[in-house]
DNA sequence: GTGGTCTAGACCACA
DNA sequence: GTGGTCTAGACCACG
Protein backbone atom coordinates (compact mmCIF):
# COMPACT_ATOMS: atom_id res chain seq x y z
CA UNK A 1 0.00 0.00 0.00
CA UNK A 2 1.40 3.16 -0.86
CA UNK A 3 0.28 6.87 -1.03
CA UNK A 4 0.39 9.53 -3.88
CA UNK A 5 2.70 12.31 -2.95
CA UNK A 6 1.42 14.43 -6.28
CA UNK A 7 -1.98 14.72 -5.75
CA UNK A 8 -3.48 17.70 -4.12
CA UNK A 9 -4.67 15.83 -1.40
CA UNK A 10 -2.05 15.71 1.70
CA UNK A 11 -0.24 12.54 2.83
CA UNK A 12 -1.75 12.67 6.15
CA UNK A 13 -5.58 12.63 5.17
CA UNK A 14 -4.90 10.30 2.43
CA UNK A 15 -3.44 8.06 5.26
CA UNK A 16 -6.47 9.12 7.39
CA UNK A 17 -8.47 7.79 4.73
CA UNK A 18 -6.91 4.47 4.45
CA UNK A 19 -6.98 3.98 8.00
CA UNK A 20 -10.60 4.18 8.15
CA UNK A 21 -11.37 1.90 5.37
CA UNK A 22 -9.33 -0.35 6.92
CA UNK A 23 -11.50 0.49 10.17
CA UNK A 24 -14.46 -0.22 8.02
CA UNK A 25 -13.88 -3.24 6.51
CA UNK A 26 -12.73 -4.94 9.69
CA UNK A 27 -8.65 -5.02 8.93
CA UNK A 28 -8.67 -3.09 11.47
CA UNK A 29 -11.02 -4.20 14.51
CA UNK A 30 -13.06 -2.16 16.58
CA UNK A 31 -12.02 -2.42 19.88
CA UNK A 32 -8.30 -3.49 18.35
CA UNK A 33 -5.36 -1.89 18.31
CA UNK A 34 -4.03 0.18 15.35
CA UNK A 35 -0.12 -0.69 14.20
CA UNK A 36 2.50 1.36 15.90
CA UNK A 37 3.39 4.52 14.67
CA UNK A 38 6.64 3.00 13.59
CA UNK A 39 4.56 0.18 11.68
CA UNK A 40 2.80 2.45 9.83
CA UNK A 41 5.42 4.87 8.88
CA UNK A 42 7.49 2.64 7.37
CA UNK A 43 4.39 0.60 5.50
CA UNK A 44 3.16 3.71 3.90
CA UNK A 45 6.71 5.04 3.57
CA UNK A 46 5.81 8.53 4.94
CA UNK A 47 7.71 10.34 8.02
CA UNK A 48 6.73 9.68 11.49
CA UNK A 49 5.05 13.52 12.15
CA UNK A 50 2.32 12.40 8.97
CA UNK A 51 1.42 8.96 10.87
CA UNK A 52 1.06 11.16 14.12
CA UNK A 53 -0.88 13.63 12.44
CA UNK A 54 -3.20 11.49 11.13
CA UNK A 55 -3.44 9.51 14.25
CA UNK A 56 -4.74 12.28 15.92
CA UNK A 57 -6.71 12.94 13.61
CA UNK A 58 -8.79 9.87 14.28
CA UNK A 59 -8.54 10.70 17.63
CA UNK A 60 -9.84 14.15 17.64
CA UNK A 61 -13.04 12.50 15.20
CA UNK A 62 -13.74 10.11 18.23
CA UNK A 63 -12.84 7.31 15.98
CA UNK A 64 -10.10 5.71 17.65
CA UNK A 65 -8.41 6.57 21.32
CA UNK A 66 -4.48 6.59 22.41
CA UNK A 67 -3.28 5.19 25.44
CA UNK A 68 0.47 6.15 26.17
CA UNK A 69 3.11 3.10 26.18
CA UNK A 70 0.36 0.70 24.70
CA UNK A 71 -0.59 1.95 21.60
CA UNK A 72 -3.82 3.59 19.46
CA UNK A 73 -7.20 1.53 19.69
CA UNK A 74 -9.99 1.74 17.22
CA UNK A 75 -13.13 2.65 19.54
CA UNK A 76 -16.16 0.27 19.40
CA UNK B 1 -8.66 8.72 43.87
CA UNK B 2 -7.33 9.15 40.23
CA UNK B 3 -5.18 10.76 38.49
CA UNK B 4 -5.71 12.78 35.33
CA UNK B 5 -3.77 11.06 32.12
CA UNK B 6 -4.87 14.55 29.78
CA UNK B 7 -3.22 17.12 31.56
CA UNK B 8 0.05 18.02 30.28
CA UNK B 9 1.87 17.25 34.00
CA UNK B 10 3.29 13.58 33.72
CA UNK B 11 1.88 11.03 36.11
CA UNK B 12 4.55 10.75 38.51
CA UNK B 13 4.78 14.16 39.40
CA UNK B 14 0.66 14.02 39.58
CA UNK B 15 1.09 10.84 42.14
CA UNK B 16 4.38 12.89 43.82
CA UNK B 17 2.13 15.48 44.66
CA UNK B 18 -0.84 13.59 45.93
CA UNK B 19 1.82 12.10 47.92
CA UNK B 20 3.29 14.82 49.26
CA UNK B 21 -0.17 15.94 50.38
CA UNK B 22 -1.38 13.06 52.01
CA UNK B 23 1.87 13.16 54.12
CA UNK B 24 1.09 17.15 55.15
CA UNK B 25 -2.52 16.03 55.76
CA UNK B 26 -1.49 13.37 57.97
CA UNK B 27 -2.95 10.33 55.74
CA UNK B 28 0.36 9.19 55.66
CA UNK B 29 2.12 9.84 59.17
CA UNK B 30 5.77 10.73 59.42
CA UNK B 31 7.81 7.87 60.38
CA UNK B 32 5.50 5.46 59.25
CA UNK B 33 5.35 3.16 56.45
CA UNK B 34 3.72 4.42 53.04
CA UNK B 35 1.65 1.66 51.00
CA UNK B 36 4.16 -0.56 49.03
CA UNK B 37 4.24 0.34 45.45
CA UNK B 38 1.77 -2.51 44.15
CA UNK B 39 -0.70 -1.09 46.27
CA UNK B 40 -0.32 2.44 45.03
CA UNK B 41 -0.32 0.98 41.67
CA UNK B 42 -3.20 -0.39 41.89
CA UNK B 43 -5.13 2.47 43.93
CA UNK B 44 -3.93 4.97 41.21
CA UNK B 45 -3.84 2.94 37.93
CA UNK B 46 -0.32 3.62 37.02
CA UNK B 47 2.44 1.21 35.80
CA UNK B 48 4.83 0.23 38.39
CA UNK B 49 7.67 2.12 37.23
CA UNK B 50 5.66 5.29 37.47
CA UNK B 51 5.34 4.46 41.17
CA UNK B 52 8.64 3.88 41.83
CA UNK B 53 9.83 7.10 39.81
CA UNK B 54 7.45 9.09 42.06
CA UNK B 55 8.67 7.36 45.37
CA UNK B 56 12.43 7.84 44.40
CA UNK B 57 11.85 11.61 43.73
CA UNK B 58 10.38 11.79 47.34
CA UNK B 59 13.79 10.01 48.40
CA UNK B 60 15.72 12.43 46.05
CA UNK B 61 14.34 14.89 48.52
CA UNK B 62 14.60 13.90 51.73
CA UNK B 63 10.65 13.37 52.59
CA UNK B 64 10.72 9.57 52.90
CA UNK B 65 13.18 6.83 53.02
CA UNK B 66 13.40 3.19 51.64
CA UNK B 67 14.69 -0.07 53.05
CA UNK B 68 15.28 -3.06 50.67
CA UNK B 69 12.33 -5.89 51.25
CA UNK B 70 10.78 -3.47 54.17
CA UNK B 71 9.02 -0.89 52.22
CA UNK B 72 9.30 3.41 52.03
CA UNK B 73 8.97 5.00 55.48
CA UNK B 74 8.00 9.32 55.68
CA UNK B 75 11.01 10.83 57.37
CA UNK B 76 10.52 12.27 60.83
CA UNK C 1 32.53 -3.16 25.07
CA UNK C 2 30.30 -5.53 27.24
CA UNK C 3 29.13 -5.27 30.43
CA UNK C 4 29.16 -8.59 33.10
CA UNK C 5 25.54 -9.97 33.71
CA UNK C 6 26.69 -12.05 36.21
CA UNK C 7 28.43 -9.95 39.01
CA UNK C 8 26.22 -8.20 41.71
CA UNK C 9 27.10 -5.02 40.47
CA UNK C 10 24.04 -3.59 38.45
CA UNK C 11 24.59 -3.27 34.76
CA UNK C 12 23.28 0.63 34.97
CA UNK C 13 26.19 1.38 37.67
CA UNK C 14 28.39 -0.68 35.41
CA UNK C 15 28.08 2.00 32.36
CA UNK C 16 27.73 5.17 34.75
CA UNK C 17 31.55 3.44 35.36
CA UNK C 18 31.98 3.49 31.75
CA UNK C 19 30.72 6.70 31.18
CA UNK C 20 32.88 8.43 33.30
CA UNK C 21 36.05 6.60 32.56
CA UNK C 22 35.65 7.83 29.39
CA UNK C 23 35.06 11.39 30.34
CA UNK C 24 38.26 11.02 32.54
CA UNK C 25 40.25 9.89 29.22
CA UNK C 26 38.89 11.95 27.19
CA UNK C 27 37.06 9.74 25.14
CA UNK C 28 34.15 12.43 25.65
CA UNK C 29 35.04 15.56 25.89
CA UNK C 30 33.84 18.37 28.19
CA UNK C 31 31.12 19.98 26.50
CA UNK C 32 30.87 17.41 23.83
CA UNK C 33 27.78 15.33 23.40
CA UNK C 34 27.54 11.78 24.84
CA UNK C 35 26.39 9.12 22.24
CA UNK C 36 22.62 8.87 21.97
CA UNK C 37 20.58 6.69 24.43
CA UNK C 38 19.84 4.25 21.31
CA UNK C 39 23.50 4.21 20.46
CA UNK C 40 24.38 3.15 24.18
CA UNK C 41 21.63 0.73 23.97
CA UNK C 42 22.96 -0.83 21.04
CA UNK C 43 26.89 -0.85 21.85
CA UNK C 44 25.95 -2.50 25.52
CA UNK C 45 23.04 -4.90 24.93
CA UNK C 46 21.01 -3.83 27.10
CA UNK C 47 17.56 -1.88 27.19
CA UNK C 48 17.24 1.71 26.90
CA UNK C 49 15.50 1.79 30.34
CA UNK C 50 19.01 0.91 31.95
CA UNK C 51 20.90 3.18 29.64
CA UNK C 52 18.97 6.01 30.91
CA UNK C 53 19.34 5.57 34.72
CA UNK C 54 22.73 5.51 33.97
CA UNK C 55 22.64 9.50 32.48
CA UNK C 56 20.19 10.57 34.95
CA UNK C 57 22.34 9.32 37.42
CA UNK C 58 25.49 11.30 35.94
CA UNK C 59 23.05 14.52 35.68
CA UNK C 60 22.20 14.00 39.17
CA UNK C 61 26.00 14.25 40.41
CA UNK C 62 26.58 17.17 38.11
CA UNK C 63 28.85 15.35 35.55
CA UNK C 64 26.25 15.34 32.25
CA UNK C 65 23.32 17.91 31.72
CA UNK C 66 20.55 16.59 28.92
CA UNK C 67 18.23 19.01 26.72
CA UNK C 68 15.75 17.56 25.60
CA UNK C 69 15.50 17.12 21.10
CA UNK C 70 18.88 17.22 21.35
CA UNK C 71 21.16 14.90 23.15
CA UNK C 72 23.31 14.63 26.68
CA UNK C 73 26.16 17.02 26.94
CA UNK C 74 29.34 16.39 29.23
CA UNK C 75 29.72 19.88 31.77
CA UNK C 76 32.81 21.37 30.97
CA UNK D 1 0.20 -31.53 38.33
CA UNK D 2 0.75 -31.47 42.05
CA UNK D 3 3.60 -32.66 44.18
CA UNK D 4 3.71 -34.99 47.85
CA UNK D 5 4.74 -32.69 50.81
CA UNK D 6 4.86 -35.92 52.75
CA UNK D 7 7.45 -38.20 51.25
CA UNK D 8 11.08 -37.53 51.91
CA UNK D 9 12.31 -36.40 48.87
CA UNK D 10 12.62 -32.63 48.96
CA UNK D 11 9.62 -30.09 47.21
CA UNK D 12 12.40 -28.51 45.12
CA UNK D 13 13.99 -31.52 43.83
CA UNK D 14 10.22 -33.30 43.01
CA UNK D 15 9.79 -29.82 40.96
CA UNK D 16 13.19 -30.14 39.81
CA UNK D 17 12.24 -33.93 38.45
CA UNK D 18 9.15 -32.67 36.48
CA UNK D 19 10.30 -30.17 34.40
CA UNK D 20 13.43 -32.35 33.26
CA UNK D 21 10.86 -34.29 32.49
CA UNK D 22 8.78 -32.03 30.11
CA UNK D 23 11.89 -30.83 28.52
CA UNK D 24 12.37 -34.07 27.73
CA UNK D 25 8.89 -34.88 27.12
CA UNK D 26 9.37 -31.69 24.78
CA UNK D 27 6.22 -30.15 27.04
CA UNK D 28 9.02 -27.45 27.20
CA UNK D 29 10.88 -27.53 23.99
CA UNK D 30 14.70 -26.41 23.88
CA UNK D 31 15.22 -23.09 23.51
CA UNK D 32 12.36 -22.61 24.61
CA UNK D 33 10.87 -20.04 27.66
CA UNK D 34 9.95 -21.55 31.20
CA UNK D 35 7.14 -20.84 32.09
CA UNK D 36 7.46 -17.85 35.00
CA UNK D 37 8.02 -18.16 38.66
CA UNK D 38 4.40 -16.78 39.17
CA UNK D 39 3.00 -19.51 37.02
CA UNK D 40 5.02 -22.73 38.29
CA UNK D 41 4.57 -21.42 42.14
CA UNK D 42 0.86 -21.14 41.28
CA UNK D 43 0.54 -24.54 39.31
CA UNK D 44 2.80 -26.66 41.72
CA UNK D 45 1.16 -24.77 44.70
CA UNK D 46 4.93 -24.47 46.37
CA UNK D 47 6.82 -21.47 47.66
CA UNK D 48 8.36 -18.93 45.17
CA UNK D 49 11.82 -19.73 47.18
CA UNK D 50 11.32 -23.46 46.34
CA UNK D 51 9.94 -22.64 42.52
CA UNK D 52 13.71 -20.19 42.45
CA UNK D 53 15.40 -23.02 44.26
CA UNK D 54 14.71 -25.58 40.93
CA UNK D 55 15.34 -23.61 38.53
CA UNK D 56 18.50 -22.14 39.97
CA UNK D 57 19.32 -25.74 40.17
CA UNK D 58 18.88 -26.88 36.68
CA UNK D 59 20.83 -23.30 36.10
CA UNK D 60 23.55 -25.15 37.80
CA UNK D 61 23.34 -28.08 35.57
CA UNK D 62 23.10 -26.21 32.99
CA UNK D 63 19.97 -27.34 31.67
CA UNK D 64 18.52 -23.49 31.48
CA UNK D 65 19.82 -20.00 31.28
CA UNK D 66 18.06 -17.15 32.92
CA UNK D 67 17.70 -13.74 32.07
CA UNK D 68 17.09 -10.55 34.14
CA UNK D 69 13.55 -9.32 33.00
CA UNK D 70 13.15 -11.99 30.21
CA UNK D 71 12.75 -15.29 31.99
CA UNK D 72 14.20 -18.79 31.99
CA UNK D 73 15.21 -20.72 28.73
CA UNK D 74 15.90 -24.27 27.85
CA UNK D 75 19.11 -24.50 26.58
CA UNK D 76 19.46 -26.76 23.40
C1' DG E 1 15.89 11.74 15.63
C1' DT E 2 16.68 13.23 20.32
C1' DG E 3 15.29 12.74 25.07
C1' DG E 4 10.71 12.15 28.17
C1' DT E 5 6.93 9.37 29.80
C1' DC E 6 4.54 5.16 30.34
C1' DT E 7 3.08 0.24 30.14
C1' DA E 8 3.61 -4.63 31.19
C1' DG E 9 5.84 -8.07 33.12
C1' DA E 10 9.92 -10.73 34.06
C1' DC E 11 13.78 -12.17 37.59
C1' DC E 12 16.83 -10.66 41.88
C1' DA E 13 17.91 -9.61 46.78
C1' DC E 14 16.42 -8.73 51.22
C1' DA E 15 13.78 -9.68 55.47
C1' DG F 1 6.03 -9.96 50.11
C1' DT F 2 8.88 -5.84 49.93
C1' DG F 3 11.79 -2.98 47.12
C1' DG F 4 15.68 -3.41 43.20
C1' DT F 5 17.00 -4.37 38.47
C1' DC F 6 16.02 -5.27 33.80
C1' DT F 7 13.72 -6.08 29.29
C1' DA F 8 10.89 -4.70 25.38
C1' DG F 9 8.41 -1.60 23.14
C1' DA F 10 4.80 1.83 22.86
C1' DC F 11 3.45 7.06 22.42
C1' DC F 12 4.86 12.23 23.58
C1' DA F 13 7.39 16.66 23.11
C1' DC F 14 11.09 19.09 21.44
C1' DG F 15 14.21 20.77 17.61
Amino acid sequence: MTLDPDISTPLWRQLVDVLVARIEDGTYRKGGRLPSEVSLQQEFGVARGTVRHALQHLVAEGIAETTNGKGTYVKP
